[in-house]
RNA sequence: GGGUCGUUAGCUCAGCUGGUAGAGCAUCGGAUCUUUAAUCCGGUGGCCGCAGGUUCGACUCCUGCACGACCCA
């Protein structure tokens, strides 16, 4: 760069202007907000026949200048509205106004009013600089669409693009739903350990890490079920727990290494149980965030007012390949899913039986299945938690909530017999699947009787994404796993 | 892990077959007393993701790397 043109320093300008301001007078502590934006808007008839004096504060995000006044637009939590400067009621403190950058936050107080055009509209009668932004904000009318930026600088996005903000508010009020709605049912709300010394409950390769005090290793856990059941021993016989899991992992559009997951323990019911819960639990969600039981996916229509679309695991995929998978070879299965190029031989050289079945499962009917159905019936061998199906033992009793092609969750009858337990676990590392795990202290608990029960677990993330219209979990997510980026 | 695509001003994006960088918004200066993507006039702003290579010459072609998106595993 040459001497005469210096690169603009915008920081440099802004900070410059900060200094001016503090001179002035030093940055408040506090400012005695009387409404939020959202309120003034829906209150607009009352405040302004009274010509109540409102106080309104948050981030100046547009600037309009028009000689002797000028527009702005203030953001909150809530909304936006316009804001009105005119120099004949400001004086000297208009003129201050040239300090003022789009970015900063204001405190402001006015009187409410109409333009010709119809815009509710702050009269502004004083104002207070709260703080500057030393950077400008991302272009007003584009927003921000840089993925990247916008989840390493989530604030960003939260500011230039309402929708963003939507989809996080929206997280927020569902979760408060499904506390309602479980409290509503009769649940008790616990907490589970995260730092566990053996992981469990469900099939995934876990984070570890180390206990100095102990001295020991231990894990984060993949799932909250082994200690949820132990509290059904224990006599708290309608449970859940929403919290992280945490899965090591890749990352894509449907996962995220740690992940919310809500789970929720019924003792003396079943599966059948578990599925109307989770119809009712839907048609709560869609009643209350939209009034409607139909929402629409990714341009996919969905009806929660109708009981879920059954889908038998078995059943379906025999009709698909013309297998029988519960009488197959295990040959016989693993040449199915490399003619169809299912499985990579270089990835998985010797994959589990477990582990074809739900490939073939899902890349042959779950990908295909817009429901909202259910799952049901998976052979034995893919679930060691769950309770062998009453009228057919070479199944389970367990079903997967999937909607659009997106598995949002996992519940059967639990299993409570803690030989079996013992063996189908003992089954699993003498196969060598590659997580498997022996919880001896589970098995104990077990012993002491544990009543017939319906567990269920739900993924809030995907839960999100579809009442949300999310593409990606990133979305609804505040902060998703990214790569670091070098120094 | 593999494939495809992307990375250019603070933001959103152009940039042809290789000839040395463009727009809008933001910013700076000026005009403007109801604007709303305000408008009008004038100006500033670039390690063209990073590192090599080919070439007289590379944002452009080639190789590698980083990060991201989508698809596959």
């Amino acid at each position: 760069m040459n001497e005469e043109h210096q690169p603009i320093d915008e920081k440099k300008i802004r900070i410059e202007k900060l200094e001016k301001i503090k001179s002035q007078a030093s940055l408040p502590y506090r400012f005695e907000r009387t409404y939020f934006n959202a309120d003034i808007i829906k209150n607009f008839e009352n405040l302004s026949t009274k010509h109540e004096i409102v106080k309104i504060a948050g981030r100046l995000i547009a600037k309009r200048e028009h000689g002797k006044t000028k527009f702005g637009q203030l953001i909150d939590q809530t909304e936006k509205i316009q804001v009105y400067f005119r120099k004949d009621y400001l004086a000297d403190s208009f003129d201050r106004l040239d300090l003022v950058d789009i970015g900063d936050l204001l405190g402001i107080e006015g009187e409410v009013f109409k333009t010709h055009t119809n815009e509710i509209t702050v009269l502004v009668k004083s104002y207070t600089v709260l703080n500057k932004s030393l950077h400008p904000l991302p272009e007003k009318w584009h927003g921000l669409k840089d993925v990247e930026i916008k989840y390493r600088q989530r604030y960003l996005d939260l500011i230039a693009n309402p929708e963003s903000k939507k989809t996080l508010l929206s997280r927020s009020h569902i979760v408060k739903l499904l506390r309602k709605f479980f409290d509503f049912k009769g649940f008790i709300e616990v907490e589970t350990p995260i730092l566990q010394p053996i992981y469990g409950g469900a099939e995934a390769k876990p984070f570890e890490t180390y206990y100095n005090v102990l001295e020991e290793k231990m894990f984060m856990r993949i799932s909250d079920e082994l200690y949820l059941k132990r509290l059904i021993i224990g006599g708290i016989e309608k449970v859940f727990e929403i919290g992280k899991d945490f899965r090591n992992e890749g990352l894509d559009r449907f996962h995220n290494p740690e992940f919310t997951q809500l789970e929720a323990y019924e003792a003396y019911n079943d599966y059948n149980d578990m599925m109307t819960l989770v119809e009712e639990l839907f048609k709560f969600l869609c009643q209350e965030l939209f009034q409607t039981m139909t929402i629409t996916y990714q341009g996919k229509s969905l009806d929660f007012g109708k009981p879920w679309q059954r889908v038998e695991f078995c059943t379906s995929l025999k009709e698909k390949i013309g297998i029988d998978i519960l009488t197959a070879e295990y040959k016989q299965l693993e040449e199915k899913t490399i003619e169809l190029g299912i499985i990579d031989k270089a990835a998985y050289p010797r994959p589990t039986l477990s582990k074809l079945l739900d490939k073939l499962f899902s890349h042959l009917i779950q990908k295909e299945i817009i429901g909202p159905a259910f799952v049901i019936d998976h052979p034995k061998v893919t679930t060691p938690l769950a309770r062998s199906h009453r009228t057919n033992p070479l199944l389970v009793e367990r079903f997967e909530p999937i909607i659009c092609g997106i598995e949002i969750g996992n519940a059967f009858s639990e299993l409570n017999d803690p030989v079996e337990q013992k063996k189908r676990f003992e089954g699993q590392l003498e196969r060598q699947e590659e997580f498997a795990t022996l919880d001896e202290d589970f098995i104990k608990a077990l012993e002491y009787g544990m009543p017939p029960t319906a567990g269920l677990g739900l993924g809030l993330d995907r839960i999100v994404m579809i009442l949300t219209n999310s593409e990606s979990i990133r979305e609804v997510i505040p902060f998703p796993q990214l790569k670091r980026l070098e120094e």
